[in-house]
DNA sequence: ATGTCGTGGTTACCACGA
């Protein structure tokens, strides 16, 4: 089974680039953040039609997961329970299935912002919501995982300069911390391998020629349970949906299951 | 360069988020 995460930026605007992808991929099940539109108008027909059924979770202009998959989609639960909300609205930023064999949620964790802004305490409490939530699935048998734009880059190794990224977010101790809870919590960090050059990065800024410079981060992770993470057979950053008109400014990750 | 995208409202530009 193929398994891949891709914030897309709007599904709407990405629409022919992700029916096109979803098809030369041969991706069974797809978890996609940043949908950018209404449950109403999120394109669940075009999606069909291709032979997947989509969950979906989303309000709006901003934020929006979803869940696409040709190999079912079952209990269904939209949000994070105890998920806290930023000023007085509780966003949809998570979104969680079982598509056959494997149970997944699609997170878009909050950006953050700075350091110093109301919307990094958000980050922090919204990751403890999500370690709350994933516990038992964490720790059961059956392969379970996180995927998503977690707005986190692990290490230092996943971002192209650290230095220019000194009392920034995304890089911090206690951003970092979150997702050693998560790896304590039972789930590892399945990291892809990069099609080109060193470093599997994941998001290039559309600004300042990031992408052909390769200035990139490694924020969309697949946090998968034991099960899953013995069930891995390839994982790998699809950087050749990063080019182009029309591109995401993330790619897509790819993980291939023996299930 | 505050260098690009995408959205919706206050629309043939702006503000906002990333």
């Amino acid at each position: 089974m193929r398994i891949a995460t891709w914030n897309v930026n709007s599904i709407t605007a990405r629409l022919p680039r992700l029916l096109a992808w979803l098809e030369s991929s041969g991706t069974d099940v797809l978890c996609l953040q940043e949908a950018k539109t209404t449950a109403e108008q999120f394109p669940s027909a075009e999606l069909a039609e291709l032979g997947y059924e989509s969950a979906v979770h989303a309000t709006g202009r901003w934020n929006g997961v979803a869940v696409v998959s040709r190999v079912g989609i079952a209990d269904v639960v939209r949000g994070l329970p105890g998920d806290p909300g930023y000023d007085g609205v509780v966003e949809p930023r998570a979104i969680s299935a079982t598509c056959g064999p494997v149970r997944v949620w699609s997170v878009y964790v909050p950006n953050g912002r700075e350091v110093e802004h109301p919307h990094y305490v958000y980050k922090l409490q919204w990751f403890e919501a999500l370690r709350a939530a994933i516990a038992g699935d964490a720790t059961g048998s059956r392969p379970f995982a996180v995927m998503g734009d977690f707005n986190v880059a692990p290490t230092d190794d996943d971002v192209w300069d650290p230095a220019s990224f000194e009392d920034s977010t995304h890089v911090t101790p206690a951003e970092r911390a979150a997702l050693t809870s998560l790896r304590e919590a039972g789930l590892s960090d399945v990291v892809p391998r990069p099609l080109k050059y060193d470093h599997p990065y994941t998001y290039w800024d559309y600004r300042q020629l990031c992408f052909p410079k390769n200035r990139g981060m490694r924020i969309d992770l697949v946090y998968g349970n034991t099960p899953f993470a013995k069930a891995v057979s390839d994982a790998y950053v699809d950087r050749e949906e990063r080019k182009g008109k029309g591109a995401s400014d993330h790619a897509p990750v790819v993980v291939d299951l023996d299930v």
